[in-house]
DNA sequence: GTCTATAAAAAGATAGAC
DNA sequence: GTCTATCTTTTTATAGAC
């Protein structure tokens, strides 16, 4: 099946790639154009500015991850329950997009980026919060901090991906080798929660 | 006490700010001289040009911090007082500087970075690693993976700081006010660790 | 809508006087 | 060593023909 793309859906595939590997301040519109097979001033026709188009990668990209990630979670009755489907949907879904922590860190780590970061829904982690406060209430978990928790738990999935360089290099993983790791990971890190959090 | 600084030195001092807080990529050179108080000409003619003070910069901050952490761990005996100890160091160093991982991060991350990739001393990572193994081996500490251990515990010290402005915003936290929080945090990481490594 | 050509501004780097 | 002025290149953005 062979998909005939529209010039603004080259653009913003190729935009995509692009930003997601450079950041906004290391891309360039002329890298764009040469990945869309079109020229420069097409981009600008489409959305007028560089940061115009950045916007609206960065808001497609976060829009389309974080609900594929909450998805049914709301039908679990336990916070135990929430927090492995979040570890093996946040690690499935980054193995095949494993630049979008990246993005997302540089982005939001630049000067000026309120405007990124109020764009960036918080439901989910709001309701694994609000989840693992009543599971504690209820005595089924331990007596954690739970803000410090859920910043662990974020941290223990997305963490690797930000320093794959570094572990690809001194223990010379290549790129399936260390998706393949991510996946036993899961596992692994679904023990630490127990360990952590069961009485 | 007034410590007078040479030219050379206001420069790497401001050099540090900006890319420390821009990255490479959105740091200006003029951005450097005006904080230096300087002009760029003299930035060229100190340091060439803007990469190879970048990998001054890089350098120095890397090979500052690291060893900090590191230090007198050696002298200690289980892997758990070397967890302990690290967690103390890690969280109370970065709340000085608390744009070093975005920093790494930043430069790790990005096209060409091999050269920075390979910079980075690997001892930290090796030790914790061999003395993981051995604890395992005396059965000091419970049957887990090594190395997914071992990314657990940088991720739930340094995540934090990479997701510091979207924590900030969604719970109104000034900067005082996280760094309290890491702070506190030291205490349960170590309860954290101990639940998954504690037969 | 799409292209070529070009403007306008920004940014890194250097020349040369002092 | 330090400065001003300038060069060169890069990069974003636009004008205008088709």
């Amino acid at each position: 099946m062979t998909v005939v793309l529209n010039t603004e859906e080259k653009i913003l595939l190729a935009a995509e790639e692009i930003f997601v590997l450079n950041g906004y301040d290391g891309s360039r519109m002329q890298a764009i154009a040469d990945k869309a097979n079109i020229n420069k001033a097409m981009l600008h026709y489409y959305f007028r500015s560089k940061e115009k188009l950045f916007e609206r990668i960065f808001e497609e990209k976060v829009l389309h991850f974080f609900p594929k990630i909450e998805e049914d979670m709301v039908h679990l009755n336990t916070f135990l329950e929430k927090a492995d489907l979040f570890v093996e949907r946040y690690i499935h879904l980054i193995n095949q997009y494993p630049y979008i922590p990246f993005f997302v860190v540089n982005t939001i780590n630049k000067p000026n980026s309120q405007g990124f970061i109020e764009k960036l829904p918080l439901s989910l982690k709001r309701s694994l919060l609000a989840s693992l406060y009543a599971d504690i209430e209820k005595g089924l978990i331990k007596d954690i901090q739970p803000f410090q928790f859920i910043m662990s738990l974020l941290g223990m999935c997305a963490f690797p991906y930000l320093m794959a360089p570094i572990f690809k290099h001194s223990f010379r993983f290549n790129d399936a080798e260390f998706s393949d790791l991510m996946i036993l990971r899961i596992a692994e890190l679904k023990r630490y929660i127990r360990f952590i959090l069961l009485p």
